[in-house]
DNA sequence: GGCATAGTTCGATAGTAGTCGAACTATCGC
DNA sequence: GCGATAGTTCGACTACTATCGAACTATGCC
């Protein structure tokens, strides 16, 4: 049974407002939430823009990102791939993403 | 001049969305605004629903969303009044707080 | 002025979050 | 199997946040 490595993600249901709130509140998670909303990436193309993060502290902030149930991280292969749950977090939270990724990034 | 004790204010343009929501993450804090957004209160008013806060932690709190745009505090007398700071929101962040608010309480 | 009231500010403490390097796990290709 | 690659997890350190009591400031009332 190949690819048994599956991450814990909260369902749909029982994500918590404050948490989504605060795993957006990092500017360098905003800013990859903005790049996500365009389509999945796999974890490598997470990197920022600029500089290079250590893949420690990239794998930080994605497991914030999924605890709160903003993203989903799946395994792909030797990769995985990072994607924006904008159904559940539309249905469950209506019109918050929309608000946040309306406004232009700083 | 009476009541030149004016707490500083981030204005309406320089509002930071990060800071918003950080403001917002807070369950205590995100319990506020939503009966801020129902008026005005005056800061002992601010006290949760169910038990007592220590002033200071109450005045902690209150000072991070001030801070962050959410609300504004002025003077009036021997009190304060605290209220949500709604069109400078909405005008900076069109939707967010609807969103945020059109959520019902955990 | 003197006192009570309403809140903020200060200082200390405990818990939590961010950052990084090193170790670990799993997959792919040879 | 062996090595290389892609990421996560662990441990340590630092920085920030929450909480509280005590001190401080300003207003109103007598």
């Amino acid at each position: 049974m190949p690819g048994a490595r599956d991450l814990p993600h909260p369902d749909a249901a029982s994500l918590v407002l404050t948490d989504v709130l605060f795993a957006l509140s990092d500017p360098s998670r905003l800013a990859l939430v903005r790049r996500l909303a365009q389509g999945p990436l796999e974890v490598a193309a997470c990197q920022p823009a600029g500089g290079e993060v250590p893949k420690s502290t990239l794998s930080h902030h994605l497991k914030t990102l999924r605890e709160a149930g903003v993203v989903r991280n799946v395994p792909e292969g030797r990769q995985r791939y990072v994607s924006l749950r904008r159904e559940d977090l539309d249905d469950r939270f209506p019109g918050l993403l929309d608000a946040v990724l309306g406004t232009a990034p700083e």
